[in-house]
RNA sequence: GGGCGUUUAGCUCAGUUGGUUAGAGCAUCUGCCUUACAAGCAGAGGGUCUGCGGUUCGAGUCCGUAAACGCCCACCA
């Protein structure tokens, strides 16, 4: 046995030993022959460094594949990354552009390369944020989403679906961001308040000297107009339905139909009606047979529809447009408002609504497979907490065809061929003659696969088999619309069954104010320099344990440094440990009182921590292991094992209670319990693999736990009646009995001070059937009397109370009998401790 | 418009089948260098659990209602 450095050392307890875990096969699946227990980590994105976020989400999987791999379960936590569609090029592209070159320059094939090199050089860093943070993953099994075995499996998924009718290709009206230059779902629009206007434009009727007063909020898209419309039972302008306007500026005419679409009581009640523009006149012009005119293009910019102001951009064009409509009168006014405008969750640039040609998937029969499962309890996906479900379902129940085309170039090309009129679907080229798409999949497409084509899918694999479905997965509320509603829907569609049993559901990381943490604000923090100060102990035990499941986390610095200092008592406890079991005999069959008592509190703590562990409420985990080990090991156990130091069973419950310690910590805190776990054995076995404690309830001893803690009770009792009175060093206590006082002697420090027997005024100190005598030379004072008198008031009001509920017959009759026996007592202690301090009052 | 969450000590948060003296960390006050640990030890103070109403012998906990803050979804010419 190696002694523990004087003091806790983050650094070096926590360097080089990831490594020495990989080497030796630590983290590999299929080793135990336990029932298997399944994560697939959700996979980050190559595009940077992973964040407190992640340290979170993998902190609370590792600690759960930890737990069940040293309760006997093959626990299997498959890593791997995406290659995240939009957000990676956006960067590559960029990295392209910051040395010079044009990326749209570049073939297709010269571009990937560089996106590749760009992949392998953020995936290395990953991972070495994978092993600063400690996590158990099982690297054999590593997977990237674009990688050979997941790109087959996302081609067959598409292909199947396609046969079944499930994923078609149509011109519908889709999300378009101009900056990236590609489709988008509707999950990838983001809606912000923001300020805006409502331009009131005067679109003069034919041959007339009428008008009507058109409001929008989008100028620009005027010179696409189609019609106008107004609601048919709007008696106001019943009159025009038929008409003609004259579209200012163009000159353009255009009839004014009727609509329910538009609404009497928003704005003017008329509305105009750009088919290409947005997505509800679109509906509108498909009902009325309206030819649509593009005037915005792909790029943002006005078209060669567009007059004058083609090669503007849309929001230039905005101003030059109400510029102009003021300058030739028709600008009739402005009203400043705010409102919600969406944008790309990506480039954060406004969307613009657009006609396009584009693949889809058919949501409303996958979608209904899903609302079938969740209610079926056995079958379904649990939620934790439960309220998740609900957003799962809603989703569920509105959800529209899935817009999953993207023009880029990083992804997985989408597996359709075309020859002339001819489209061809399917896992592979069907000739050179053929030319496929040149668009690839949505990332979310892919990632949806994740449980299952990681795991070897469409191929029946071994792993497939024994690891499919999966255990659990983790991720924050913020994924379930993008990632867990779509793996939940693939997974069902595909393999018949729920791609997890639960999913545990955290809430999102925001700094001490609240805010979310943001590039722009300044206020993220690196979990990499945490570690580096505090070390990854002290940051996982605090992120797992400070909050409840589904709540956000304030990061707050403080607490993860009062983590530190847990460790650090950890650290020192076990240093005591270590010099004080030299010689241990490691079979024992008697205990002391005090001994029976820690081992008693030791198997309820281990009842309770595993109940908690297998609800994965970590947050009562925590606090459970922090009193256990702070209060009831350290300042308790270890200061009365200091009378027992000699005696062998102290030894062995000293080890034992710290051993149980550190496998309970060892899910939060893997580094520094590998590092005592293996000194204080004296071996290289590993913490890792050793079992985790499981109750044993012959080592429950209920008369020495109560008859010790009744004596800590009357310690603290004599330690407060001393501090609160100022009574120092000089005083002298008399023993009204003679039971256990060595005990107490000891634990009070009161060598010299008991005498046989003293004449004057005394304290008495009492706590069940524990009791002195307490003198001290100086004077008792009226401040002391002002306390004793104080504390019987506020006894009084309480023994009242007691004796009032147990008179109430209802109450006694109604409530558990326990408890009923449990007031009596709580009244009798109170009652007991009444006649001291009136005994107190005598005495001054 | 529909839904959800939060509101508990100065601050950040626990409190999961309702049980009567509501807990922790940090901060504050007092006394201690007691040989594992002063990043520590021994004590103390601090809360009418957002308001109102109800159910109950008993409500932080359940029901109804109001407010503040936050989030999600949908719509917004």
């Amino acid at each position: 046995m190696e002694m523990l450095e004087k003091k806790y050392d983050h650094k070096s307890v926590e360097e080089g030993r990831y490594e020495l875990w990989k080497e030796n096969h630590y983290f590999d699946s299929g080793v135990s022959n336990g029932e298997p227990y399944t994560i697939v980590i959700p996979p980050p994105n190559v595009t940077g460094k992973l964040h407190l976020g992640h340290a979170w989400d993998t902190t609370i999987q590792d600690a759960c594949i930890r737990y069940k791999r040293m309760k006997g379960f093959d626990a299997l936590w498959v890593p791997g990354m995406d290659h995240a569609g939009i957000a990676t090029q956006a960067k590559v592209d960029k990295r392209l552009k910051e040395s010079g070159i044009n990326p749209r320059s570049l073939s297709r094939e010269e571009w990937t390369r560089h996106a590749w090199s760009w992949k392998e050089e953020y995936a290395c860093n990953i991972k070495n944020q994978w092993a600063k943070l400690g996590l158990s993953l099982d690297y054999n099994k590593e997977r990237f989403t674009l990688d050979e075995g997941l790109s087959k499996s996302v081609r067959k998924v598409f292909v199947d679906l396609y046969h079944e009718g499930l994923i078609y290709r149509g011109t519908r009206m889709i999300n378009w961001d101009p900056l990236a230059m590609t489709a988008l779902s509707n999950e990838e629009v983001i809606y912000k308040d923001i300020e805006g206007a409502f331009y009131h434009i005067k679109y003069p009727i034919k041959d007339s000297d009428e008008f009507l007063d058109v409001a929008t909020t989008r100028p620009e898209t005027m010179l696409g107009d189609n019609a106008v419309a107004v609601n048919p039972n709007d008696e106001r302008y019943q009159k025009y339905i038929g008409s003609t306007v004259i579209l200012p500026i163009v000159g353009r005419e255009i009839p004014v139909i009727a609509d329910t679409h538009a609404d009497p009581s928003k704005g003017t009640g008329v509305v105009k009606i750009t088919v290409n523009h947005d997505p509800n006149d679109y509906e509108v012009g498909k009902k009325h047979q309206l030819e649509g005119i593009t005037v915005i293009g792909l790029d943002g910019k006005m078209n060669e529809n567009s007059l004058h102001f083609q090669g503007m951009d849309r929001f230039v064009c905005r101003e030059a447009i109400v510029q102009e409509l003021k300058e030739k009168g028709y600008l009739l006014g402005v009203e400043k408002i705010i409102h919600n405008v969406g944008h790309s969750e990506r480039t954060d640039v406004p969307i613009e609504p657009i006609v396009s040609k584009q693949w889809f998937v058919k949501m409303r029969p996958l979608a209904d497979d899903v609302l079938q499962l969740q209610k079926d309890k056995n079958q379904k996906v649990h939620f934790l907490p439960s309220r998740y479900e609900k957003i799962m379902n809603h989703w569920m129940e509105i959800t529209y065809d899935w817009c999953i085309s993207r023009q880029l170039w990083w992804g997985h090309r989408i597996p359709a061929w075309y020859k002339g009129e001819e489209v061809y679907v399917g896992m592979d080229s069907p000739g050179d003659d053929w030319i496929q798409d040149e668009d690839v999949l949505d990332t979310w497409f892919s990632s949806a696969l994740w449980p299952f084509s990681t795991l070897g899918w469409p191929q029946v694999t071994e792993d497939f088999k024994r690891y499919y479905p999966t255990s659990m997965l983790v991720t924050g509320y913020d994924i379930i619309p993008f990632w867990v509603n779509r793996m939940t829907f693939q997974g069902l569609h595909f393999t018949k069954t729920r791609p997890f049993e639960y999913c545990y559901i955290h809430g999102l990381i925001r700094d001490k104010e609240g805010r979310k943490m943001s590039k722009s604000l300044g206020n993220g923090v690196d979990p990499m320099d945490v570690i580096e100060e505090y070390g990854a102990d002290a940051l996982r035990f605090y992120l797992a344990t400070s909050t409840a499941q589904g709540t956000d986390l304030r990061y707050d610095p403080e607490k993860v440094r009062s983590t530190w200092n847990f460790i650090n008592k950890i650290w020192n406890a076990s240093r005591f440990v270590m010099m004080n079991i030299n010689g241990i005999e490691e079979k024992e069959k008697s205990y002391n009182d005090h001994d029976k008592w820690i081992l008693t509190r030791y198997q309820n703590t281990i009842k309770d921590v595993t109940k908690y562990m297998d609800k994965y409420e970590f947050q009562n985990v925590g606090s459970i292991l922090y009193k256990f080990i702070w209060e009831d090991f350290c300042d308790q156990y270890i200061e009365m094992a200091k009378f027992s130091l000699k005696e062998n069973s102290t030894k062995v419950v000293l080890k034992e209670v710290l051993i149980g310690i550190l496998k309970m910590l060892h899910p939060f805190m893997p580094f520094v319990t590998e590092e005592i776990f293996q000194n204080i054995n004296a071996s290289s076995e590993t913490i890792m693999l050793s079992s985790y404690p499981s109750y044993d309830k012959t080592k429950i001893y209920k008369t020495e736990e109560t008859k010790i803690s009744d004596i800590l009770a009357f310690v603290k009792t004599f330690r407060t009646l001393k501090q609160e009175h100022h009574i120092g060093k000089e005083f002298a206590v008399v023993y009204q009995n003679n039971e256990d006082y060595s005990f107490i002697s000891k634990l009070l420090k009161l060598d010299g001070h008991v005498l046989e027997e003293k004449e004057g005024d005394f304290y008495t100190v009492s706590y069940h059937n524990y009791s002195l005598k307490l003198f001290d030379e100086k004077e008792i004072t009226l401040e002391d009397q002002m306390k004793n008198e104080k504390e019987i008031e506020t006894l009084q009001v309480s023994i009242e109370k007691r004796k009032k509920l147990l008179s109430n017959d209802n109450f006694c009759k109604k409530a558990p009998e326990s408890l009923v026996l449990e007031e009596k007592q709580k009244l009798e202690l109170e009652l007991k401790k009444l006649e001291t301090l009136l005994s107190n009052r005598n005495a001054f």
